[in-house]
Parts: structure tokens; sequence; C-alpha cells
DNA sequence: ACCTGAACACCGTTCAAGT
DNA sequence: ACCTGAACACCGTTCAAGT
């Protein structure tokens, strides 16, 4: 039996309640960040903290339910990026809130990845901060004269509008190629008619502030012809 | 040395040339659909296609490269979903359109799975299948005054609303939860005003024909308005 | 030219210990 | 009660053959 370590010196064992359920998650968050969701490992993980990789199970039944915890972790950021005025219409309301959504998603595509793209569980805290925040902007709308489920369908329609904004926008980042324009793509394609004549070149994704503002001026234009059909209380 | 086969017999090696790439796509697509996109596996569908596991790779470079392909098969499959008549006014087509667009989509999964959630290189020709089609309904709109940008324009806020439409309800129906309700969801949720004082349920992720219809409506009701602040040609 | 198994470097997770 | 390595059943992919 060689008493010399043969390969690298071996990690020593860890003191009895030297890990905990935070460290983890702190730590699964930080590498999330630094490398990316698609990067983390249940080894990796354990390696960058210094524990063996079962010890981890201690605390997460399973990968999912760190990820969970994750979410409910990007939740409260997502959360945080939200500053919004007093006093405003309705209408500057929903600009204001739709755009630091979106720009909140776009500054830090971890969130993207755990709340749009992963089909996530979401815990009753995660739950609770997304149900206050969505009540807060139903309260505006209803204020000003839309019933409770026509200003549920208009946050609907805008949220899914900008998270399906997020997330294409997201998809070409992730693929890591360049984003492709409407002139180079559609180019060649013969019998094209419209798309040849633009004035300039879109990108194809169609995420673009110019894509954005308008998809939601026109979701607001909607809703105010609405109000006026319907007249406001 | 046994001659007696020591586990299950070995299949024999298969002739040069009875595979094709064709083969391989159509078992691929089919293990999909009958399965899911998730199961899919290079072993897997070595044992369906009864065929050395490394035998693929002389087709397809990767398993990515597999899935570019399944792509356009799933895009030409999307395609043949649309059946538009003739003769429709501009906002009868766009509702036509994106209700066969959504309705394809839901019909089939996988299509979603492989259009809609993958981060997917579309190939030539699932680029021109594409553009051949969102040019089709461009022209619609340019034919009835709306200038080629805001035809693309309008295009790109109702397609990320569908996609995003289609996409949060596939993400349930893969975790395999039961949908959850605002009345379930938010029913417990202390301060919460508006959510609590709807008329009858909704689903969670707001994905029902009720909120596709009012975005589609109110989408187009904005488009409608557009045409009115700068009057058609 | 085409088909193949063995092998490699990874996963997530379980289990039977160690302390 | 908490931490651990060995082991298991999977991946996607490469390589050096076979025919």
């Amino acid at each position: 039996v060689p008493t010399t370590p043969a390969r690298e010196t071996r990690r020593k064992r860890r003191a009895r309640g030297s890990i905990s359920a935070e460290e983890i998650l702190v730590g699964a968050y930080e590498f999330a960040m630094e490398e990316s969701l698609e990067a983390l490992s249940m080894p990796r993980l354990a390696q960058r903290l210094d524990v063996g990789v079962t010890s981890i199970y201690w605390y997460f039944r399973s990968k999912e339910d760190l990820l969970d915890t994750m979410t409910e972790r990007a939740m409260q950021e997502f959360d945080r990026g939200f500053d919004i005025p007093d006093g405003l219409s309705w209408d500057e309301y929903l600009r204001t809130y739709f755009r630091q959504f979106r720009q909140t998603f776009r500054a830090n595509g971890l969130l993207v990845d755990l709340i749009v793209m992963r089909n996530a569980t979401l815990t009753p805290e995660a739950t609770r901060i997304a149900a206050t925040r969505i009540d807060g902007v139903l309260n505006v709308l209803v204020e000003s004269g839309f019933s409770p489920d026509q200003a549920l369908c208009a946050y609907g329609a805008l949220s899914l509008f900008a998270r399906g904004s997020v997330a294409a926008e997201r998809t070409w980042i992730i693929a890591g190629r360049p984003p492709q324009t409407t002139s180079s793509a559609f180019g060649e394609v013969p019998g094209v008619t419209v798309l040849s004549r633009l004035q300039h070149p879109h990108v194809l994704a169609m995420t673009s502030d110019e894509h954005f503002e308008f998809g939601l001026e026109n979701a607001i234009r909607g809703l105010m012809a609405l109000s006026r059909e319907a007249p406001v209380g």
C-alpha cells in the first residue's frame, strides 16, 4: 500500500454542518451567472463548492429541485428590476412596466433561462411574488375602468408577447450565431415580393427595439380602442 | 472460445447501402412523435432502426445536425397546416392565419419542440418555406395600405404573441402537471385585490382560447387604429 | 464506401458506508 | 445527522478497425 498519494491529494472530509442549502443555492446561482445554466452540472457544482457530489443530495432531492429553488431566487431578482413612478396614466404605466420587464430580462440571461425558458414549477414563494406584482398592474387597469377579466387578458397578451420576444432573442444568443437579418436570410429567396422591399433590414427574430416598441404600442392602441367601445366608468 | 452466444444473439451486420439519411430521419421523426423529442437519444434511435449507433454518424455529423434536419421536416408539416380562403379582408386574413398557426402547433407538440422551443439553425430550405409563407401574409397587409416595414412589425408582434402562447402551454403539458388556475394559485395570496375578483378562474399560463382570442383581437384592433391614423392609400 | 463495437468523458442519481 | 466514494445506467461522440 503506497503511502504517497498516487494522484492528486484527496480533499479532506468536511465537518458536519459545514454545508448548508443556502450555500449550495448561492454557489449554483453564481456558477450559472458566471458560466451558464447549461454548464451547471452536479459534479461541477460540487467541485466549485469543494464538497462531495452526493452531499448536495442531502439538501436537494434532485437537480430539478435545486433549479426550482434557483428560479425562486431569480423571481426575487426579476421583481427588483421594476421601479415605476406614481401617478402615471394606465397606458404610460403599461409602457413603463413592460419596457422594464424586457430590459430586466435582457440584462440578465439567467433570469430568462430560469423564468421563461424552463418548465419550472413555481414554488409558493415565487408564485406569491409574481401574483403580487401582476396584481399591481391589474389594479391600475381596473381603476381606469377595465374589468378584472379584461385587465388580466390585457396583461396576458402583453406578457406573452414580451416573453416571446425575450425568449426568441435569448435563443439566438445561446446559439452564438450572429443575428440574421431579413436581407441576409431572405435576399436569395425567389418569389418573395414584400420582404425584399423593406426600407431597412430587420432582425430575423423580430426582437429589436423597433419591433418591441411597435408590438407594445399596438397592443396599447388596441386597449384604448377597447376602452372607447365599452366606455370607462 | 465458446461457440454458443453467451448473451443474446448479436445483430447481423447490415449490408453496405442498407441505411440512408432519409431512413434515419424518418425513424427519428417517428420516434419523437411516438415517444417525445426529449426521449430521442442516439442509442435509442439506433436500436429502433436496428443499426449500430455509430452508423448514424456517417449520415449526420452530430445529433444537432439531425435535429436541424428534423426541424426542416417539421417546417414543411407546419406549412401544410395553413389553408386560407381567398378574398378575405386583411383583418379576417390575420385572424384565420394566426388561429391556424396556433391550432397546427397545438395539434402536434413536436412541431412546437422543434420550431419554437429549440435553438434551431434553420436550414436554407426551412428558411425558404418560412419566408414564402410570411411573405404571403405581408402581401395582404401591403395591398391593404400598410407599408412593408409596418407589415413586418405587425407580423412580428402577432407571431411572437402566438409563439409565446403556444410555448407556454407546451411547457405545462411537458411538465405533466394539471394546469393551474388563478383561483388555485392565487386564492391564498394575501394582499391580492384584483386577482381575487375575477368573474371566472383563468388558466395561469394565460394560454386559453379566451386569452388567445383577446390578444389576437386586440392586436388587430390596434392595427385598425393605426391604419386610420396614417390613412390607407 | 459504408457499417461496426469498444472506449472515452461526461451526466444524474442511488446506496452502503463512514464519522 | 451529515458527508462521502464507488457504482449504475445512461448520454453524445471518436477511433480504429472490419468488410
